[in-house]
DNA sequence: CATGAATGAGTCTTCATTCAT
DNA sequence: TATGAATGAAGACTCATTCAT
């Protein structure tokens, strides 16, 4: 291994350091509190050094809202790749994102960040994360479909976007309102979600 | 009257009057860019005296907010109030739902500020409004359950906290990726929710 | 005399106490170096109380260079004032703008500055300030031109300009370089400009 | 050839090799934003190799700046060598001047810099290159003296010095002023050139 | 000689909130 | 009540230069 190997081997964790030390720093603040300052002092190097691998506060908080898509479209394509019937499928794909969500709450939040109405922009990579899981999925949708799962003028793009979106809502809803609905109607988030389930495994019974 | 009465009124109309400046800023400006120097500017009042009338920046948004959560709930009388089936009623809401976001951005966007994962907490008249809509639509939701458009065992709160969650996903969706998606996808924002309306329509279709 | 008259004037002082803190720190770091910290610092004043009364440094900035130009102005006024003919008063001029140089480097520095080479943007106050001197001196160029101390065929207005640039041109070679060629060619600052009252001379001198 | 030569030619190619990365980035950006970033990235050296042959970001510019005189002086010996007459001579002097102004914006500017009233300093080069412009020139000035066409009390060196100074202003000038002037007067740059040239021209006239 | 990662001081600007009058 | 001047922490980004390898 040569030193330039060794360099950008370095080099590499150097970034995938600063990461970590957003990541964390994001767990603990919050996603919108994440601060340059912060990240250099964490990470213990000069913030002239943190801009040598990340171009902006932004394009960090971007990556890490990538890497967090990713790992959703991981465990879509899981269930994407199992013996189940499409229909179970993308019952699956509902249940996997509320473990998503339970599990890993900050990587929801990135993941959900880009969703929400801020004034940060996607990029590209961000773009394609988020194409390759409608792609994912859709393509599961026009199988249920084609198994009489769905109704047969069913777009299965259009279906997907809004299963996303729905899905989307509800876990929002979920961890902003979760905690009062709770306490106010004896509501638990998992009993929200278990009729959310419900609602879609209507959708997709055989007709 | 009474000198108090009178000053009473006074405040009153000085609270409104912030209000109303607040709101064309904000209507201007997007709600996130909202900002206290323009308000005093605006309302020509000094900036200590906003703070007479409102504890803080977040207190001011929080009313607006609830007044939009009002706004969308006199929408939803009334079409609670018509003499549709229920599961009409519901489908209904949905549309009022759209339309509501269409007509009235700002106010779309106060709603969906506190659905949000951003910092703000809501205050007890908030909460209010909230509980009022949800127990307005899941009266609307138990009667078409009696009318045999709902599963049996459907909760109809549940449902109706889901019904809420889903759309203001939809919505969201598409005020942030509708763009996007319109052009790689050839698809408009109108399109998209024709198909939610067509998801929430099978689910409300009778047994 | 009411509260309002007393606030407005000790806004206006705090402005001025600004503006002599700037001018001081131009004086002894430089036209270049000016800092709001350092600006606020020595004014005893925190940081954003300087922006409560400039909207940026560069508005700082350019108020003083307005102020120094019409300083100059007021000079050329005088000589304008006086009862010499027009060669003698534009002779006149030229000394009275070594005096100034000689007298108030900072100021020099301060017209100077945006009639060099960089980013600095003009306000209208500023070039109001140029234009009524150029028309103060156009006005004495024509007269002379009439008196026959100038070629008939001389354009008033684009003679001062030149005479104004030219003007510039020695004083800012003077500051540059005239420590330079003093110790090299045994000349000193006021022989440079001397010649150059000469050179004026000639082209003034009666056909 | 040894090694030691070898060395000292591509250590003088890799110098050359900079100085022209640098020239064509100022000539890009601006002469100000030359930055030792871009011009490592640019001559895909290490950024570390351009301090091994420029001791600083200044000398670089230093260094542009005495070629960029050098240039000027070769401009000026051409005119001297011609069989014209010394005060035609000096005319030549003066349209050369503009003609490397219009013709090289970024070498006047790199000539400029250094009359200019910056923090950056003259080295013995940059000296040197100016005493050369200002002998070559005196002598054109002392033979236009000779020749009737300077008043016999005039001194060759303080003459050319203003010559220079005045020319420089003037260009400066039109360089900064020079698109207002056009825009608010509807004078042209060249007009006002012309007329600084018909000035000189009557400094000039044989007495 | 060459590299390029690391530094960190330097810089402007914003804005919610307070408080003396 | 009303004012509005003052605050000062917060925050992102730049860049000439150094130095260990």
């Amino acid at each position: 291994m040569g030193t330039k190997d060794r360099r950008n081997i370095e080099k590499e964790n150097r970034r995938e350091h600063i990461l970590e030390v957003a990541t964390r720093l994001m767990a603990q603040h919050g996603v919108h509190h994440l601060n340059i300052d912060m990240v250099a002092r964490e990470a213990e190097l000069a913030k002239g050094t943190i801009y040598l691998y990340f171009k902006s506060k932004e394009e960090i908080i971007g990556v890490l809202s990538t890497r967090s898509r990713l790992q959703l479209l991981r465990l879509f394509e899981a269930v994407a790749a199992s013996a189940d019937p499409p229909d179970e499928q993308l019952l699956q794909i509902i249940r996997v994102s509320y473990r998503f969500y339970t599990d890993n709450p900050l990587e929801y939040d990135l993941v959900s960040l880009f969703e929400g109405d801020n004034a940060l922009s996607e990029t590209p990579d961000m773009l394609a994360a988020s194409q390759q899981i409608t792609a994912l999925v859709a393509g599961i949708v026009s199988k249920a479909k084609a198994a009489g799962a769905l109704l047969p003028g069913t777009d299965a793009t259009l279906f997907t976007l809004n299963l996303w979106s729905m899905t989307f809502g509800v876990l929002r809803f979920i961890r902003r309102r979760g905690p009062l609905v709770a306490a106010s109607l004896g509501l638990g988030e998992a009993d929200i979600y278990a009729a959310y389930e419900d609602i879609i495994g209507q959708l997709l019974k055989k007709k």
